[in-house]
DNA sequence: CGGCCGATTATCT
DNA sequence: GATAATCGGCCGG
């Protein structure tokens, strides 16, 4: 049994928790089946000052969960067709979440497969935010969910050490015309040949 | 390869 | 009425 990662974990400003994250495991349970991946790609998204986040109008129905309490799922619709994933952090009155961009896929491959269909390659399915909602079974009805409660069916387990030399950071994505300083904040991290995560996977010890 | 473009609709001005 | 924390397909070099 690995360890739940507790609700203190989340309770930090987003640019702390994001790379905190890389390596952890991200798990949906369904039907007594688990959907897992490591997390391997995330940005974090930091207060109503953060001109790239959704909080920076302040609080409006769609955005709420980003200031509640850290440790749950910020899950929203975009482009008319695809659902982002992110989990809240700092506590409550502090609008900030991470992102999670990628994972590498652990477990319930059989499932992903048949949710995400298209995408030939296993290696493909859920390296991209919208990609990886749709191979873990996530959407809107998930918004709001505790990710730190024993009975919750989404929630991050302890998992993997990732060497400082595969991790990467750089500017956010996908930012359009958000002005300086924030489209070019380092908010970005990722590992570097998430393939070679399975080889971890291995090498963990009992 | 890299870059451009259309899809499709909730959300906010 | 405009925009969007994206994706996949199509184009040209």
């Amino acid at each position: 049994m690995s360890a739940l990662l507790p609700r203190k974990f989340f309770e930090e400003p987003a640019p702390l928790v994001a790379p905190r994250l890389i390596g952890s495991r991200l798990v949906h349970r369904v039907n007594g089946e688990r959907l897992a991946g490591i997390i391997c790609e995330v940005e974090a998204y930091e207060g109503e000052i953060d001109l790239a986040s959704h909080a920076r109008m302040g609080r409006t129905a769609r955005n709420s969960v980003m200031y509640g309490e850290a440790g749950h799922a910020y899950i929203y619709f975009t482009y008319g067709m695809h659902w982002l994933f992110n989990i809240v952090t700092e506590p409550e009155g502090l609008p900030s979440a991470v992102l999670v961009r990628a994972l590498y896929p652990v477990e319930g491959l059989e499932w992903m497969a048949q949710l995400r269909a298209r995408s030939a390659f296993q290696e493909g399915w859920l390296n991209g935010p919208a990609k990886l909602t749709q191979a873990m079974g996530l959407d809107g009805k998930l918004n709001g969910a505790n990710l730190c409660a024993e009975e919750s069916d989404l929630f991050l387990e302890a998992d993997l050490e990732i060497p400082a030399e595969m991790l990467h950071v750089s500017a956010r994505v996908g930012l359009g015309s958000t002005p300086e300083p924030w489209l070019s904040q380092p908010w970005r991290w990722f590992v570097e040949r998430a393939d070679l995560i399975h080889v971890l996977e291995q090498r963990k010890p009992l």
